[in-house]
DNA sequence: GTGAAAGCGCTAACAC
DNA sequence: GTGTTAGCGCTTTCAC
């Protein structure tokens, strides 16, 4: 029944009367060899006739070119980040005609990670970590190896690698502008726990204040592991405070939602007495209620982008070492 | 620089002084054939030494086994579901020891999809369709090919095909039943439409009313595109009509989140003045205000099972047509 | 312009 | 127990 009778080039040959390198020829369009056109037509009608398609595969051993490229994440990724960026890395990949393998990070594997041993085994030709943690072991492995990789994420990280993040942080202090020139007074921020999975969100924050001339009051900051549940606590604990803010910066979108919503349930009107602004999108952001202010990342680019750049490296180009793409401060009701 | 200079078997058994067939049955395993411990260990131990790793490319060439299944999703599912289902998936994949590839729909090609392509030419071993528009042609194509699929859908699809999918249209008695208990009168749907992209939300909705000796008013229904603006156009229509519903039954996420703003945004008091609860789920549920109730879907399960069952068509064993997988009924402050 | 033949790295039937 | 050998389906050099 499910008799995948394999239909390969010799047969194309056969049916058409010439020998299986010019199908080859003819099908790779290789220059240099001129085929006459009526052998073309008839070896175009056999592989019509016989449906034939090359095998990849075989293709694939006798190029020794992988055929894939791997997209590696975390398996708590935010969903939205990472599909539209997988949609950008799609059609970054789309002329190369790389195929995507998705991979997931699995944080007990340490050098013998999935990705590693795919790319030993040359079903990858090289790898995109995509919102993923990478250690700096790591890093240090696949370079020394290497292995073609590159890293996209919002924030630019200081090891040095190929990678692809944005200038969100740089929105920052107009995001604090916007504060003040709505007459905010107490402004404060929001965001994850602990500092080395912060990537300089709170240290941006920090000094954008201070160029606004504003000291950092702790007792308007919240931080907390990336959680619902503690996250709820120390935010709600935050704006029961009597010196509570008056205006937020969340350095997450759950943490921003979570914001919202601890500010709401406490009757505190968004945004007349609490504003509040947040780093990174959601498809939600404009769908709930007030609408969510945030500073929007480009992730259909970043994507984009981190595929061109890996595909260059894995032709073996040089290319500038990291890429930084402009995100958007996008005013709604929250602020 | 990047001369990725390639080990081979061959360069194994030299080294270890065997024969490449020696090196194969030992890294494969391979029973009804007893090697000597210390050829073995001699084996391994070039293995170790020259770091390496079998070439899958060529192991899948001879074995003419794809290392890979595809799953393919529309481009516009930025929604929780994917990537949960996905993890799943992975999962499920995981001891037959497939890679997955990533695929979008892309709707202007026909019977030229990329999964087409990809599966004849030897890339892939199998498809799933998740969360994907499928035509009836192309469930045809894919079954007179003889091409192992699985859809995997909230709803089941009367198209005969091997699917998995989920009871969540059975919980909407319940979900009537709860409106009523807390004395709602009014109770209204609102959901996609054209009625082919509907999947039998309404009609589901429609026979539980009946079944609760209900009648389903008119003016109590609203549906519109897959689209905000008009979604929303519709819903605040709905709701500013004096005989506006007291509770809302919503046929996705957004249009539960959308009936959720636009109810909050007309200061209408949710759970008081309006009862919403959405079939589907979302990881931002939890944690809008307030709280969304919602059917939830098994989506790591549907994923995982799908995963499983193609593992299976793959292998060519017969298995059951669909599976149908448990939702539940999950009340959170909205209603 | 086209064909014969070698060989990519692997597995497996068969020989010893 | 282990080696020999014959391909898998393709590309490509070299001959004609």
């Amino acid at each position: 029944m499910n008799e995948k009778k394999s239909i390969s080039s010799r047969d194309v040959a056969r049916e058409a009367g010439v020998s299986q390198a010019t199908v080859s020829y003819i099908l790779n369009d290789v220059k240099n060899v001129r085929i006459k056109p009526e052998t073309r037509a008839a070896v175009l009608e056999a592989v019509k006739k016989l449906n034939y398609h090359p095998d990849e595969i075989a293709r694939g051993m006798k190029l020794k070119k992988p055929m894939s490229i791997g997209v590696v994440t975390d398996r708590n990724v935010t969903n939205f980040y990472f599909m539209k960026t997988l949609e950008g890395i799609r059609d970054g990949t789309q002329k190369n005609d790389y195929s995507i393998t998705l991979l997931f990070n699995k944080p007990e594997e340490i050098a013998e990670a999935d990705y590693i041993r795919y790319y030993n085994s040359n079903r990858l030709g090289g790898i995109i970590f995509a919102f993923a943690s990478l250690s700096d072991e790591m890093v240090e492995y696949l370079t020394t190896n290497g292995i073609p990789f590159v890293k996209v994420d919002p924030v630019q990280s200081s090891t040095d690698m190929c990678q692809v993040c944005t200038d969100h942080l740089s929105h920052i202090p107009a995001v604090i502008k916007h504060f003040l020139s709505r007459g905010m007074k107490r402004i404060g921020y929001v965001g994850p726990s602990p500092l080395n999975e912060e990537h300089g969100r709170f240290e941006a924050f920090k000094e954008a204040m201070a160029d606004s001339g504003l000291a950092v009051d702790e007792g308007l900051i919240a931080t907390s592991p990336f959680n619902d549940e503690e996250m709820t606590v120390v935010i709600k604990k935050l704006l029961s405070s009597d010196k509570r803010p008056d205006a937020l910066l969340a350095g997450s979108p759950r943490f921003g939602l979570i914001s919202l919503r601890c500010a709401l349930s406490m009757k505190l009107k968004v945004p007349e007495q609490l504003k509040i602004v947040t780093l990174g999108s959601s498809n939600f952001f404009g769908i709930v209620y007030p609408s969510m202010s945030a500073v929007e990342l480009p992730l259909y680019d970043m994507g984009f982008r981190s595929a061109e750049m890996l595909s260059e490296r894995m032709k073996g180009n040089e290319m500038p070492r990291s890429i930084v793409l402009p995100s958007e401060l996008v005013i709604r009701d929250s602020s």
